[in-house]
DNA sequence: CGCGAGGCTGTACAAGTGTTTAGCATGCTG
DNA sequence: CAGCATGCTAAACACTTGTACAGCCTCGCG
């Protein structure tokens, strides 16, 4: 009677299979892969529990695959962001902040900071290999940088970067503990100019430097 | 035969009601609440299951006894070091780190910090309070060293201390990933010595300013 | 048309979960 | 001594988990 093309919403166009993927990238991202049963994945995805792992093998290779997504769309991302003339990365008013610069290609409700979050946390490989590209990433905005004379590298060039993307880092991983506290969400427009703000000030001149006059638009 | 008393190991003198508690701590710290199951507990103190619910009356009972028992003990520990005439913590030299401090007065292989790590990151009544007391301690090092002409508030006060304890805070929750890249564990003696060095220059003047020969002692 | 392949489902199973219940043994108190 | 509370265990419960199996339906190809 109905044809496989319209056992699909006519909204959406994904194959059952792009769909558990992507239900699964949003519940992991939400709850963490223990914190959600391959029920819960197929219902969201509105298919059966068996056709997740007829799909993907198991839970664990569902894991996987959806690590390695999330990981080929970040890179894409960054590739974009980061290829030669590429505007704001290495501006220093920008406070080369690369969460914030891939958080505004993103639409705000996307899942993947939430997942992105957890890969960093949870010690996966996939994790492990994304801290290690954001080291490099962190290390050669430094270096340029400095070449530029808009920076120096310090003492300890591979920890000044480390450094550096720790904190950037922190405002992913501490979202909601910090829009609590300061009654803003850091990756608000609003949040984002404030955190900017200080940060290029103490970046800029450190902590000792007296706050200039705030100037108003 | 048996007294009670011998039915505690005679090197291990503590109920067998905080025995289960710590070793709940410990497990919980490593693996998180939802990663370890309360046979497993029961196990690594080396009592039944059942006991474990007979001491707590459920799983989530215990973890609710674990968090409180974590947050009394940071609590003692931050009265001590925030206590007047404390040495270090508004030392700028110290770089204000809490995380270091009270990492310093813990054994190396001390649960807490990892306790700690997932209170901060789980998003729980207790991890909610303990980020508002890591805020607050944060406004008021930030504003004693202002007052003290050791640095500024900056435009944002809020804004600025959230900024230094997220800081902060991203050593401890990224260290193993940080330990991977750096091939030093941020926390060890000497990681403690460059993590802090860049902190203190950055902090210090910005990270344009040229950086001074190191001395070596 | 016939027929195989693949997307897909319903059912079932073994294992592990948190928790309940009944009962044992010990030490304290009347 | 009698009796009771307490610390503790073994067994069982109801439930959820991930996964395997068998079979249905529809499409595309010969």
């Amino acid at each position: 009677m109905f044809s496989m093309l319209y056992m699909r919403s006519v909204r959406d166009d994904r194959t059952a299979r792009a769909v558990i993927r992507d239900e699964a990238l949003r519940l992991f991202a939400a709850r963490g892969p223990d914190g959600v049963s391959v029920r819960q994945i197929a219902a969201a995805a509105g298919v059966s529990p068996a056709l997740v792992v007829h799909h993907f093998g198991s839970k664990e290779g569902l894991r996987e695959v959806v690590d390695q997504h999330v990981l080929d769309t970040f890179d894409q991302a960054l590739a974009e962001m980061t290829r030669p003339g590429a505007p704001g990365l290495y501006d220093p008013a920008a406070t080369g902040s690369l969460a914030e610069a891939v958080l505004r290609h993103l639409p705000p409700d996307s899942p993947l900071p939430g997942y992105l979050r957890r890969l960093l946390l949870d010690d996966s490989e996939a994790g492990r290999t994304l801290f290690r590209r954001l080291f490099t990433v962190s290390q050669g905005v430094l270096s340029t940088l400095s070449q530029a004379g808009l920076a120096s590298e310090g003492n300890d060039p591979a920890v000044r970067a480390a450094f550096l993307m720790a904190n950037d880092l922190a405002v992913l991983l501490l979202r909601d503990r910090l829009t609590e506290v300061l009654g803003v969400d850091p990756f608000s427009p609003d949040g984002m100019r404030r955190w900017a703000s200080e940060v290029i000030a103490v970046y800029g001149s450190g902590l000792l430097a007296a706050a200039p006059r705030e100037e108003e638009p």
